[in-house]
DNA sequence: CCCTGTCTATACGGTGGCGTATATATCGAG
DNA sequence: CTCGATATATACGCCACCGTATAGACAGGG
């Protein structure tokens, strides 16, 4: 039996990072071959086409950004509070982290807009995600319009500092980015 | 001298449509052609080619979305709260309205992401954004933080409302939003 | 009516990417 | 070492798109 020298993973992996880097029309097989040192010749004994690594991507995606990320969460203990300010660190540092998890959002959000086997997947992964968020905002927030008020501004915060490209004014984006985060917690 | 049946606007037009419809790749000069109903025989006597009308759409949207918007708020007077609900509403108007101008702000975001020119397009204009939102958070805001977590977050939660695909809780979308817009206006 | 300048349609070569077919390299089993 | 299975390289046909070249249609001036 031969070696496997590039394993599945390695094409989703390269193909998360083409994602990123140049959303769904940059995942070329060729290109991918190229990155990872290859030809494209081995590609198609693991998958049926470029269709099938999309679908596997989001598969892998899917799956890391939600269990993985609330499992992470949960297993440190303590209260709601201690809890959401773990999730904000652990999606703050995931930004700057390696591809495969949560630094596809952005991509993959975009992609939805014109896709909507896509927007499929990213509304089952939001409503996961907003759900817990929900919870443990509820837990230490008696009305409901105002978990629902941090529920949004949570999330819209985290995708606009990816988005928004403005200088920032006297504050540096960061300061700001804790003020929120403090009232967030109050 | 024959009559000019496709004008350059045309082709910028449809240009945006495409751009918002399927990002800078779909963007093809015979695509856009066959939707205008002619052949691409014309388009490379208005432009040098595909660059020129890019550069050309990003020209458009830069102007209309800055002067053009500031403009129309500054126009109805009344004091700074006055000004920021009309903002507000123009701005969410324009969320569904035709294609040139504000609508395309979501996919030129996420184009600038892969690409330094268009990056520093956006800068230039979330900047002239966010001085004008400062200077009307500023007049009724003593507290400089205040402002400044008030501009990252009307910013954020207007690109956030076009990519965050969860379904809400008990109350709709509108209505969080609204509930957000009265905290940033008190 | 014809001529001229402009806009448009069609045809072409070139390139890049997908998916397949076939040949070669590599490893484990006997 | 030999054999067979699997992974990879190479070569090919195909199609979509870009940009150019050439020919035709259309309006107004002489």
């Amino acid at each position: 039996m031969g070696a496997t020298r590039t394993p599945r993973g390695k094409w989703i992996e390269e193909g998360l990072r083409a994602l990123v880097a140049g959303g769904p029309e940059a995942v070329r097989i060729e290109a991918l071959a190229q990155a990872l040192g290859v030809s494209k010749g081995g590609f198609y004994g693991y998958f049926r086409n470029r269709d099938a690594l999309l679908a596997e991507m989001l598969d892998t995606w899917e799956c890391e950004v939600t269990e993985s990320v609330i499992e992470q969460v949960e297993s440190g203990g303590g209260d709601a509070r201690a809890r959401l300010e773990r999730l904000f660190d652990i999606v703050a540092a995931a930004a700057d982290g390696p591809v495969r998890g949560t630094t596809a959002d952005i991509a993959i959000r975009d992609w939805a807009r014109r896709d909507a086997a896509v927007a499929e997947r990213l509304r089952r992964v939001d409503n996961r995600r907003v759900d817990y968020l929900r919870s443990l905002f509820s837990s230490f927030c008696p009305d409901e319009d105002e978990v629902e008020v941090r529920c949004l501004i949570a999330v819209s915060v985290r995708i606009g500092n990816h988005l928004y490209a403005a200088d920032n004014g006297k504050r540096s984006r960061a300061e700001v980015m804790e003020l929120i985060r403090q009232r967030l917690l109050e």
